[in-house]
Formats: C-alpha cells, structure tokens, sequence
DNA sequence: TCATGTTTTAATCATTTGTTTGAATCCCGA
DNA sequence: TCGGGATTCAAACAAATGATTAAAACATGA
C-alpha cells in the first residue's frame, strides 16, 4: 500500500499511521507488524510512530479499541432496533433476528475488512491476553456481550442462564476462528475441495446464522 | 530397535526438553516461551535445545506433530468405534456420540493438559499461520477432519455436504477459542457471575457437548 | 521577516532472542 | 584404564526490533 500520492498536512501523518496499522494488523497479525515496516509502508519516519503514539503498544490499543468500540456500537443499535420492533409488535425477539444482529458487525458488506480487523485483535487477544488488550475488552465489549446474553435468554427461555452464557462464548469462538480463516488458502476451502469458500461473504454469512440459530434452538441434545 | 548402546542421557536430556516445552506452550502460547526460560525450566544448557532439536522451530514442529498425532489417533479410534457399534446396531451413527468422540481428546480426563495444548498450538497456527504449521495441520489433521466430517454428514442427513463442511469448521472453531479461556481470570467466568466455571471439565464438556449437538441437528434456522 | 513552538528525520542506543562456538566433561567399549 | 565420540556448558555473536536523541525542516502568528 502507497499513500506517498496523497498530500500531508498538520495532522494527517497521525492518521496515516492509524490507517495503515489498521490494515497492516488485519492482513498480517500484530506481531507480523514492525515499526519500520509500518513506517515505511505509510510513508513516514520510524520515530513519527513514537512521536504520536508513545509506543507501539498505545498505537495498538488505539487501534483496538476504536475497533472494538465501533463494532459495539453497531451491534448494540441493531439490538436496540430489533427489541423495539418485538416489542411493538408485542412479543419476543427472535433468535435469528438476534444472532443477525451480532453477526452483522463482523460480514456487513459496507466495511468487510472492519470485521476481519477486530476478529484478528480479539483472537489474538484470546491467544496471549496482555493487561491492555484485558482492559479494552472490558471497557469495550464486556457491556455488549452481557446484553446479547440478556436479549438471547429472553429469545431462548428454553435455556438455563448458565447454559445461555456458554452459548453465547461458544458462538463468539466459531465466528472468531473462522473469520480468520479466509481466502483461497483456506481450511475450509482445502478440505470441502472448494464447496466452500469464506470469501464469499454472503454464503459465510448464511451457513453461520443457520448454525447459529440452530445451536440456540435446542435446548438439551435430544430434539424436542 | 535397540537403544541401549546409546549413552543413557541422550534421550533423557532430550525429552525433558520436549515435555517442558509442551508444559510451557501449554501455558504461556509459543511465543512466550523463550530458549533460555525453557533451558532454565527443564534445568538444561540453552545450547542443548539447538544440539537436540537443531532449532526452536523444528521443536515447536516436534511438539505440535505429536500432540497433533495422539489427539488424531485417539478420535479416529473413538469414531471408527460408534461406527462399528451402529452397524452392529443396524443404525445410522448419532450425532451426539461423534461429537462426544471429536469433544474428548480435548478434554479427556486422563491428560487434561494436553488438549489445552493442542488447542493452543492450532489456535496458534490459526492466527499466525506458517509453512510448517500448515505442514503439520495438513499431515496429522486433515485426514481426522474428513473422517468426521463424512461421519457427521451420514448422521445428519438434513445438512447439505456444504452446511456439514460449514458446521464442522464452525465447531472446531468454537471449541479452540473456549478451550483456550479458561482459568479464573477467564471471560466466561467473568461475564457470567462466576455462573459457568471452564475450569469445571465436566460441565464444560456437557455445555459443549449440547451446544454443538443442538448445532447440528437443525438443517433450516426454523425450528422444527 | 522573524521568533517560536511543532513536526520530521537520520542516526544511534538498548534490549531481547535465537544461534553458534570451542572448550570441558561425560560415557562406553576396547 | 584409556581414547574417542557424544554431550554439556559458559560465553559470545548476530540479527531484529522498539525506543531515543539531537538536529533539521516546517508552520504559524506577531
């Protein structure tokens, strides 16, 4: 990638730095990112990153929170929209309806690469947790992932609260391992012999709603 | 074969640093486990991980390999098993029992230890894949995965060969990232009040068992 | 235009980490 | 016991990386 095209201002090296570090964490991972690579491929001086940021870590949470904290946000609107149009109607949410609404902020087709960008720093995060990557999840999604295990027990009465908060993590982890494991090289893609293919955003997106639901359906193993 | 030419303390320099290596992998991720933590752990030279295993690379392959091997060949026996026990049956295999079969060389109650680490190395190479990563996943695993696969697909009748390869990936994905969060300090048990323990295998093992069995028991979001 | 504070830059530093080296030590068969 | 290969060890090495520094360039308001 190569902004040298575009004109520097006052304050545009900041943001040209936040920019490329947001698509250089989503393609490569954050250890797969040095400070001169990020430097040099945003067309900057190395120090320019310190200079603005502090350090690497701050740029990092920066850039992870501001990821997490716009996916909460849509999330927490879809859900708002979705329990206000049930209740008008004067019943439950659905739990597709729900799980849409999660899943959204992940394959919405305005920003595809937001979504690969905040799994690939929420599962990195799960891989090696540091005490900032804790704190961002806490002050960022803690609030969200408690009002969908709210909005998913009110849809799903026939599950335990226990059993609904192990729904819910179990959900997150399918949607975060295979939102990582896209493109042509992918695992998926290998051994269903091309059946299957996560770039393909809408098909993704329909086989893991479909899951999904399913998984909240049933209560105990037998169906009912 | 003969080993006992061999000076006595060869392989028991060797192995002490293989068994730390898995310990500490387990626990810490491969990338916080130093060469000089892992000498000073297994109360061995630094030098001698390099004079046994040439480099941390080939250990880390060494160690992934065989985790790999035993979790694979511990769940294809298990399948081949249900599968022998249904034909005698007459009967199409369940889909809880080879869920059950795939769920327990993660949390199997003899070595609880090592599914962590096989979660951990494969969530690893999930998030940071390298050439020998895919190696290993392409020898040891992709045969286990199309076992179970055609396995689910025969008890699933309801799924397109698509939505089965889809679920089978979802699910693996949902036991990696839960898998990896356990602990007192983990989110689930945050989250949830102190409501769902990870640290608990037994229920663990039961929620992740129901989740997935219900997961894969319905072919359309409705329920039926 | 000039003075002053801000931003950018090249160069350097300090630390971490995997690896190598050459000597010392150990083991075992002759 | 002894010689030679195998093993272990302390020390040093090289590469990568994040951070720092001090000077240069820039922008802006008086």
């Amino acid at each position: 990638m190569n902004l040298n095209h575009l004109p520097k201002s006052k304050t545009v090296t900041r943001d040209r730095i936040r920019v490329v570090a947001e698509t250089l964490f989503a393609d490569n991972g954050i250890n797969g990112v040095t400070t001169r690579i990020l430097a040099e491929t945003a067309g900057v001086n190395m120090a320019a990153v310190n200079y603005h940021f502090g350090n690497k870590d701050n740029l990092t949470i920066e850039v992870f929170r501001g990821a997490a904290r716009r996916s909460a946000k849509r999330r927490i609107d879809s859900l708002q929209a979705i329990e206000q149009i049930s209740k008008d109607q004067n019943r439950s949410p659905d739990i597709e309806d729900i799980i849409e609404a999660f899943v959204d902020a992940y394959l919405n087709d305005d920003d595809p690469r937001s979504g690969i960008l905040l799994a690939h720093l929420v599962l990195k995060h799960r891989v090696e947790p540091t005490a900032w990557t804790r704190a961002v999840v806490r002050d960022e999604l803690d609030d969200l992932a408690l009002r969908y295990v709210a909005a998913l027990q009110k849809a799903a009465p026939h599950l335990s609260e226990k059993a609904t908060h192990w729904r819910y993590h179990l959900m997150v982890g399918a949607i975060l391992v295979t939102l990582n494991d896209d493109g042509p090289e992918s695992r998926i893609n290998r051994l269903s012999g091309g059946l299957c293919s996560p770039a393909d955003r809408t098909e993704f997106r329909r086989e893991l709603v479909s899951f999904l639901t399913s998984a909240f359906s049933n209560g105990a193993p037998m169906a009912r």
